[in-house]
DNA sequence: AATTGACTTAGAGTAAACTCTAACCCGTAT
DNA sequence: ATACGGGTTAGAGTTTACTCTAAGTCAATT
């Protein structure tokens, strides 16, 4: 069992954000007999993923559905499978875009190195 | 030259939100005798490229100290390379998050068509 | 016994990026 | 002539995702 300022090092944000998941309902941690928050293994796995799926622009709202679908037993996994395979499209639009943005920066780049060389050349004549 | 809705419609985005990207001081289309933006071929570039940027999470305010720069003069073209140089490490950092979370993704769609699968052998036998 | 540090809650405040409203102007079609 | 479909401004409002505050509880140390 984690407490939640653990739980908070191990996934570089705080305990507020993560009082404020809750709220959302992506999480629902124990109490311990102090009424603290106690949080497990699969909690821990749980909340990695949820940090995924965010850092790769899924919205609160949508990570919320999954969790709620997840809460709601097996019946909901076509709709959980469903939500997934949107998700992953969006990754796989994501890469592409950003792949192609990383070829403009490189040609922008090397344009402006050639530039700054030049104007040094030029300074030193 | 073209009007602010033409624009809109070539970038997907509102009128609205080019005269907020003004405000912003990321764009400055000159007027045309009766007081309306015109946009040329070099601010429609211009602006694709800052669709670019802003699709592959760089900031507002990051846009604009490049735009700032810019119009400031050859005598930045380093700091305008410091600025491309530290945008492509974080379009290569997403990159790899975004690839390695398709993976996970993959597993995890491949795990829920298994349960879906035997889900309905068992209720069809 | 009092202080410290970590936790609790409800709810207010903030930053970023839009998004919209109100009141107005201007050229063109009816 | 007037209505329509654009454009203009300043400024208010919205959404998302936190981020922080105030007031309190509790266990352990000084």
């Amino acid at each position: 069992m984690y407490t939640i300022s653990e739980i908070a090092k191990l996934l570089g944000i705080t305990a507020h954000t993560l009082r404020y998941y809750e709220k959302e309902q992506i999480i629902a941690p124990i109490r311990n007999a102090n009424g603290e928050r106690a949080y497990d293994d699969s909690n821990l796995t749980w909340l990695r993923f949820v940090m995924r799926l965010k850092q790769t622009q899924m919205p609160i709202s949508q990570i919320r559905e999954y969790a709620q679908l997840y809460l709601e037993g097996e019946h909901t996994a076509q709709a959980r499978l469903n939500l997934l395979e949107d998700h992953r499209n969006s990754v796989q639009s994501q890469i592409k875009n950003l792949t192609a943005t990383e070829k403009v920066l490189e040609d922008k780049i090397a344009a402006y190195k050639n530039l700054i060389t030049e104007d040094k050349e030029l300074k030193t004549r």
